[in-house]
DNA sequence: CAGTGGGGCTAATTTTATTAGCTTCTTGGC
DNA sequence: GCCAAGAAGCTAATAAAATTAGCCCCACTG
């Protein structure tokens, strides 16, 4: 019997086309076996089960969004950058959406790749920030509400959340230059609790 | 045998309850029929499967969710109104995850009681939108805007998705600060693309 | 060329969902 | 108050998936 050749990079990337062609609830351990054409039990030589193949893909998923995100912000500053890794951020979700899901439900504190993944992300985004002239705990606020706006537009959009008759190209359009308004005013609109 | 006088309230009630405690991926019929004293196929007479178990949660929770944000939007109007029903739903959301989850994942077009149910919320957010002198067109795209920002920041922040070391409740309001500024100004600010 | 280790396999177990078909309680009509 | 019918529960059987154990053979290394 010939070797098949695997490794955790291949098994893991087959791992991401299933998730996006079929949705990250249907990626199985089944599934990636059948279409490498191996048996079920063979995967586990070279990812830790399930779990460990959903980790495996939120990793890859995080570091391809902050390598898109990063790519889109170079060279761009203020409103420019800002509409520019929007959407970088929007392509992405659609285009690989069971890599997305990944990134949100596998999210583990203690994988260090993940960390490490995450962070040239976040990197990325206060660096936009910082072009709006926003730094230090300002920046931090700034950068959880843009990545909720993104993330929450983006989710919604693919689980067909919007269910009104209108463009959804234009209210996110619209939502990236209300984000912009927000950012740009930011130091003057401290909460009054 | 007693009869355990199940229907499908009860039935969906006790999945609620196991959706919140132990997340939403861990809702099983297993665990409810144990939960509920039953053996698992009985549930099959109240609920179509574990489909329809998702379904019917969903459905209630977004009851729910519009009962306590129109409670919350009542009596009140522009800044005030946006304020207390930003605060409703985080709210909702972090005492009910597992409810929350499954008005994203198990939403269905073709189900009239959860449109009815999403109705609800939607005519709350768009009298909000209605007190910030925003209407038609404007308007669904607002409420696309807020909807993606509240949904987003509950979302990570149930997922354990902000990582730094800086206060959420003060992210939160500082998001909802940015929302009012943007709606405020958003008839001037058209996207230009 | 031989030994060793890794990469694949089959077999067995567990958990869950689902369907089929049986039994028994409850209830409504006489 | 009885009896028929249907609803509500059950057990049994089947199928999919994950996981563990243990085997076997191919491919390098010495």
């Amino acid at each position: 019997m010939p070797r098949a050749g695997l490794t955790p990079d291949v098994v893991v990337a087959e791992a991401a086309a299933v998730a996006d062609e079929s949705g990250y609830e249907r990626l199985t351990l089944a599934a990636v076996a059948c279409r490498l054409g191996v048996a079920l039990p063979s995967l586990y030589k070279h990812v830790r089960g399930l779990g460990g193949l959903q980790t495996g893909l939120a990793t890859l998923a995080v570091r391809e969004l902050g390598d898109v995100l990063t790519r889109a912000a170079v060279g761009r500053s203020g409103r420019d950058a800002l509409v520019a890794v929007a959407a970088a951020y929007r392509s992405y979700v659609l285009a690989h959406p069971g890599r997305y899901a990944a990134t949100v439900r596998a999210a583990r504190p203690e994988d260090l790749d993940h960390k490490g993944a995450s962070d040239e992300v976040l990197r990325t985004v206060l660096a936009v920030l910082r072009s709006y002239g926003l730094e230090g705990g300002d920046a931090v606020d700034a950068a959880r509400t843009l990545r909720s706006a993104l993330h929450g537009f983006a989710s919604l959009e693919v689980a067909g959340g919007f269910g009104l008759p209108r463009d959804v190209d234009r209210s996110f359009d619209r939502m990236v230059a209300a984000l912009d308004v927000a950012l740009r005013s930011w130091p003057s609109t401290p909460p009054d609790r």
